[in-house]
DNA sequence: CCCTGTCTGTGCGGTAACGAACATAGCGCG
DNA sequence: CGCGCTATGTTCGTTACCGCACAGACAGGG
């Protein structure tokens, strides 16, 4: 675990300003997050913020009737827990372990200190709060817009540039859930995009093969989102 | 226009310090916002913020193929402007008035010296940030799951919320626009909603009769927006 | 090596919303 | 007072996705 032991993979730790960086290095506490765990439920008081180097966390909100539907997808680039600085403590949605590996914890305590300076630190995380609302928001314009085919491609884009490599854990069962629709439509629009020679898939691992060829397929909203990212952060989103 | 020309109509105004509103009142101008109006177009840098009063202003998206869907809906309990203090000065969707109506206007550098104090000022606009991402995050939701009829109560009702009377003066092309639907939808949506006697309309003016009924048929995401609000703004999102 | 559970594929009827075309109806202005 | 514009109403075929049911297929453990 020599090469994942590196805060700086995480591309907002990687920006915080030096002296900060190693103020918190002893407190980050590095930690593993497995598939499906539940990092903070709906309401909850949150005692830590996290900062994902190989796993992916869902925003997601589970409905009355169980079904869900993902607001966010946050990875290397981003913090879990941003409530805690807005000062609402807690949301409505839950936040929802969807490719397992690793991260970093910090205690909220340690992180609000740095935020209520005022200094570089809040404005980083504002910025990428900012960039997570543009997200927010093309996910409710995609959902209402753009087909399956489109958001799968959207999604996987989404993911993969939170990861390191081309290959995506994920069933399609846990994608369905992720962007609210039937498992048989992932099913179908993945088929779609194998034949097409996009992608490469079996029993719950996901390869890209055509990553431009992908992009051509998803639709308007992944290069906004993407690019909103780049221009607020000056990092690329890109693992 | 005597009544009418109250900051403290604006509710976020009126849950600032006494002395920094009155630090402001000078510089606050009353502005007349139109049908229509745009407050500012994607990607542009930001002058002023508004807090409206009487009006109702939306945040939306505008696709490439001239499709447009509703982001979150900003009324006498908020501000628009908000990326300025995030820090991205822009955002990548359009801020539309929806219903015509008063607001203040106010310079944005000023409105940056209060927040750079990391005082109540801050914590204020930041906690109000907060509810408009659940805004946000819900209406993702709303979009994926819920049927149109639905989506046209919750819409109401967010709407009725953010003006004083149970008067809506829109067409229903208008909330086609909004909701991202056909206007053939709303028709037939809102003809329900008559026939049911929970709404009166005619030609571009909406009178709600029977408001516990429209809550009974919205969909859960009108509940938990409004709570949310209320969590974090404490002071009741209702005129 | 088979058995079991998980993952993926497929077919079917049902439905909500779509796109387009067109019909009525109220309002305002000349 | 009627003309024209805007708002609302209605119809029809189409489509994307749903819910359900079930079939194959691959993997790992006993």
């Amino acid at each position: 675990m020599d090469a994942s032991d590196n805060p700086q993979q995480n591309h907002l730790l990687a920006a915080l300003p030096a002296t900060v960086l190693k103020h918190f290095s002893s407190h980050l506490e590095l930690t593993s997050m497995h598939l499906g765990e539940v990092l903070y439920e709906p309401g909850a008081q949150l005692r830590h913020v996290y900062f994902p180097t190989t796993s992916i966390v869902s925003l997601l909100y589970v409905m009355e009737n169980g079904s869900s539907a993902e607001i966010a997808i946050v990875g290397n680039e981003g913090i879990l827990g941003i409530s805690l600085f807005m000062g609402g403590q807690s949301t409505p949605s839950r936040a929802v372990v969807q490719s397992a590996g690793f991260g970093y914890r910090l205690r909220a305590n340690l992180l609000m200190q740095e935020f209520n300076k005022a200094g570089p630190v809040m404005h980083l995380l504002l910025r990428y709060t900012q960039a997570l609302i543009t997200q927010m928001s093309q996910t409710a314009v995609c959902n209402r817009h753009h087909s399956l085919n489109q958001q799968l491609c959207r999604w996987l884009l989404l993911s993969l540039d939170r990861l390191s490599s081309n290959n995506l854990d994920m069933t399609q069962e846990l994608i369905a859930n992720m962007l609210g629709v039937r498992r048989e439509g992932v099913t179908e629009a993945a088929g779609k995009l194998q034949q097409a020679g996009l992608i490469h898939y079996s029993r719950g691992r996901i390869t890209v093969v055509d990553r431009p060829g992908l992009e051509a397929q998803a639709c308007e909203c992944y290069a906004v989102v993407k690019k909103e990212f780049d221009r607020l952060l000056s990092f690329p989103a890109t693992g």
